[in-house]
DNA sequence: AGGTAAACCTGGACGC
DNA sequence: TGCGTCCAGGTTTACC
């Protein structure tokens, strides 16, 4: 479900209602996840506030008033809502609720499981020490991610541009939807080799990458099947989407119908005709 | 080392 | 109605 723009739009719907409150109980039906959620979790975090939190690539880390942080990947179809408490049936699949002090609860709902719930003990930084933290590679929306940089990861690799946009040790937060709409608006086929992309393409590219995560941020995320905010809101990029999901259908440049093919085991959406 | 396929899991859509 | 097949927003892991 979730690439940046849907984390995004998660965290900023949680964050009011956790920021600066204090953990008052935690229950876990399901702790077979991705990793299995550590047993002593319950005991670390009541009693703990909640003292910030923030998003690194797809994760969303909670840091908490003893030091330790709380580390959360959303998978493929997790999501995180609030509940205001006295409305609050376990629905199917809702593995993990959060109360806090004051009324609230933060709810955990994944049915595929590919989510993780983590905790990192207080000491280091976690995006600098954590091992599924500490090699990502720069944030997208940030100064970090130039031209200078994407075309360095680029240089002599064989591999297709768009799985190594997708490959979150190049860049974080870019997934299979994304990364389709930014190929397409750089006009670069998703098949060629990277180290073949021009220079004046790579820097279409990372325009491109940045402007449709921050529209998607700003739509509040891309509902295709499932994705809802922390309000159990629909996000609305869906209809800006350029190929993504519109095989067959004309493109929004030329009217060719958009192409649908099957890199590493994932759907790739482009236009033939104005990807090169 | 770099590149590819399989693995984890549930559910919805579709064809017969 | 039911059953088999394929597909899905991510990432690690095992294997060439």
């Amino acid at each position: 479900m979730p690439e940046l723009p849907e984390v995004e739009t998660t965290l900023r719907g949680i964050q009011p209602w956790l920021d600066g409150e204090t953990i008052s109980d935690v229950v876990v039906r399901q702790r077979s996840l991705r990793w299995p959620v550590p047993s002593q979790i319950g005991s670390k975090l009541v009693g703990q506030t909640v003292v910030s939190s923030r998003r690194r690539g797809k994760y969303i880390l909670l840091e908490l008033s003893g030091g330790g942080t709380l580390l959360t990947h959303l998978g493929m179809s997790g999501s995180l809502r609030i509940l205001s408490g006295d409305s609050d049936e376990w629905r199917k699949h809702d593995h993990i609720g959060i109360s806090l002090a004051s009324g609230k609860e933060l709810r955990y709902h994944d049915p595929r499981r590919f989510g993780c719930w983590l905790y990192c003990k207080a000491g280091e930084h976690p995006e600098d020490s954590h091992e599924l933290l500490h090699k990502l590679g720069p944030e997208p929306l940030s100064d970090d991610f130039d031209v200078d940089y994407l075309w360095s990861c680029m240089k002599g690799r064989k591999v297709a541009i768009k799985q190594l946009i997708m490959n979150s040790h190049v860049v974080v937060g870019v997934g299979n939807i994304y990364a389709c709409e930014a190929l397409y608006l750089s006009g670069i086929s998703p098949r060629r080799a990277a180290g073949r992309v021009t220079r004046a393409s790579t820097e279409r590219l990372v325009e491109a990458i940045r402007q449709v995560l921050g529209e998607a941020i700003e739509m509040g995320g891309t509902t295709l099947r499932d994705f809802l905010n922390a309000d159990g809101e629909a996000g609305y990029f869906k209809q800006e989407l350029r190929v993504y999901d519109r095989e067959g259908e004309p493109c929004r440049g030329c009217e060719s119908p958009v192409k649908r093919i099957v890199q590493s085991n994932r759907s790739t959406f482009f236009c033939s005709d104005c990807q090169k």
